[in-house]
DNA sequence: AAGTCTGTATTTACCGGTCAAGAAAGTTTG
DNA sequence: CAAACTTTCTTGACCGGTAAATACAGACTT
């Protein structure tokens, strides 16, 4: 440690009354070198190391300069919902990289509406990324007002930088290939499809908004993909869940393989539903592929590292993370842009 | 949008003006209800959620007050170096979980040297939490002169408050428990235990300091078992990779099961390298446990979803996490803590 | 009726920097 | 050699708030 024995606050004021200069002096020290002469600007910078002086107060700097060299990353639901989703934390990945190179900071915000019920939302970040819906338009509008740039990612508003992957491509090739491949029952199991906060049979729920929920998105591509076909997935074999966890993919996995005629195919709209179902499938003793297929979504490195690796649909998620982050910096030199998506076939179906 | 025709900068300043009150006022209507009637407030509020006025800026109130109400997490190496790993994915999640609850925003700081090489580190969290070591040292003293509270994760500081888990009592209990059921040659798969950047064998290599490599711990533990087993793990059957993923797995292991007599067992030190080396096996055609035994270390979520299960050293990354929260909130509350680790034996062993 | 409380609202002095403009000293130019 | 530049450093006004002190009613004591 420093030697900060005296308690005396650290300033620019206070050490530039020490070293005998003027405040600025010591402010050019540390923002703008050719505002001085080398040797005073070295001495000053020693000096501070030695006093224990690191470098202007940010809140300060940040009233004055009106920047704060930090991005904000608002995800859907709380902070530590997006923890248990792979695609989330690839996308963040995909984030940090840019950001770090960019030396700028990173702040994480819920997108929880009560997280701000009482509190400024006039907040530090300077750009702002919104990975997924927040849960409440009263924080977009809030969120707008303060005119910053803004870059969505994984839907889409009105004036504004979005960045989105081609949901309904990518799940139209995936249920084409089931079809292809399989005569019998085709069951889907989905993310938050209807308003319903656990694992249910879609029936006699409420959709989600399709323009919100990308899984609707998923859902039209699979039902169009079959009416094209000449066959039909009626609403009796289409799973929600509320979360895109092992758990919850077991449970429905479970359900829908005791139906009669039992499916033959599942359609998952991630990967973390599909390894969930290839448990299950495991457990009641069906060969996969023989008896059951099973495609994914996302390609999670978990898909290939499985036995037998899981047939699904690749999404750029590190690619839409960097993306992302090189937007919302240079938010003049890009367009909205939708990231292309692939069927990878490998050993489930 | 709120109306905001006008260009006007909106400031406690401007929409006091046009409110007719003091800016005292406007102030203590966002932040101190008692100060003002009820009447008075409302109507403030409603007026400046007209106007599109969200709350004072954050920068002026922190510079005033001195509190920014973020936490930083300073996360070793690059930010998205750590995305990588489910162990500080857990953890950043048990952290996040308290700090939504706490309304307490969460910046995060990479722990490169060099991303805060011209920067001031004097930075906007009022409170620490280093979770592992971060590159330098120099970074830990100019967070110190700031005299914020700090609790360190899996390392410790002098005079602040750290959070380890029991790794050497749980890495002890994975060797016996391998020791006891095989009789053969043990392989050993760890993390950054020499300075190399790659994957080798530690031969030959300088070691990473035990006091700051968790790793170099674990390693003690599983010797000093050897060794009270009347047993030997000579250095040419243990490896280091630089990250702990899937594919410095892979080569590790394929390595290891090159050497003659061949091990029958692997000591790895996350279970990303166990499950690496679990494909490895089956890609040679060797049985587990049969021909070869595993055993992991963290217990991740994985671990248990494949097949077969691995036998691992349950962590608790979560609460670690979680408490990691609640102490740098309340650091005078708490005292350095040791957290248990226990062995679960599953079928790889 | 004078004195004391209470509840509301305002005044005022900072918080720790940065930037534009200006001053002092040395250098070049015509 | 004076005028015009440069270079280097200083001055002083602001950035947008907040907390403590102050002012001022009206209500309540005594």
């Amino acid at each position: 440690m420093s030697i900060r024995d005296n308690n005396k606050k650290l300033t620019v004021k206070s050490v530039a009354q020490m070293l005998g200069v003027s405040t600025a002096t010591i402010s050019n020290a540390f923002n703008r070198p050719d505002q001085l002469s080398v040797e005073l600007r070295q001495k000053i910078l020693a000096e501070c190391q030695r006093l224990g002086y690191h470098g202007p107060n940010p809140a300060a700097r940040s009233l004055r300069t009106g920047t704060t060299g930090v991005v904000g990353v608002m995800l859907t639901d709380t902070l530590s919902f997006n923890f248990t989703d792979p695609c989330a934390i690839e996308f963040l990945q995909g984030v940090t990289q840019v950001l770090d190179d960019a030396q700028v900071n990173l702040l994480m915000m819920p997108g929880r509406t009560d997280f701000y019920k009482e509190k400024s939302l006039e907040s530090l970040p300077e750009r702002y990324i919104l990975y997924g819906p927040p849960q409440d338009l009263s924080i977009i509008r809030r969120l707008e007002d303060q005119r910053k740039p803004i870059v969505t990612v994984d839907f889409s508003l009105p004036n504004h930088l979005s960045l989105n992957v081609d949901n309904y491509g990518g799940a139209k090739a995936a249920a084409e290939h089931i079809l292809e491949t399989t005569q019998g029952a085709i069951a889907v199991i989905g993310l938050r499809l209807v308003e319903c906060s656990k694992t249910v049979r879609v029936e006699r729920h409420k959709w989600l908004d399709s323009k919100v929920s990308i899984s609707r998105q998923r859902l039209e591509a699979y039902l169009d993909a079959a009416k094209e076909a000449g066959r039909e997935i009626p609403h009796s074999m289409i799973w929600s869940t509320y979360e895109s966890t092992w758990q919850e993919g077991v449970l429905a996995a479970r359900e829908a393989l005791k139906e009669s005629p039992r499916p033959e195919a599942f359609l998952c709209m991630s990967d973390q539903l599909a390894l969930a179902a290839l448990s299950v499938a495991r457990e009641m003793n069906l060969r996969v592929p023989e008896d059951l297929k099973i495609v994914g979504f996302d390609d999670i490195p978990a898909s290939q590292q499985t036995h037998p690796a899981i047939t699904t649909v690749y999404q750029p998620s590190l690619e839409k993370g960097r993306l992302a982050a090189v937007m919302v910096l240079n938010p003049e030199r890009f367009e909205s842009r939708i990231l292309p998506t692939t069927l990878h076939i490998r050993e489930t179906s």
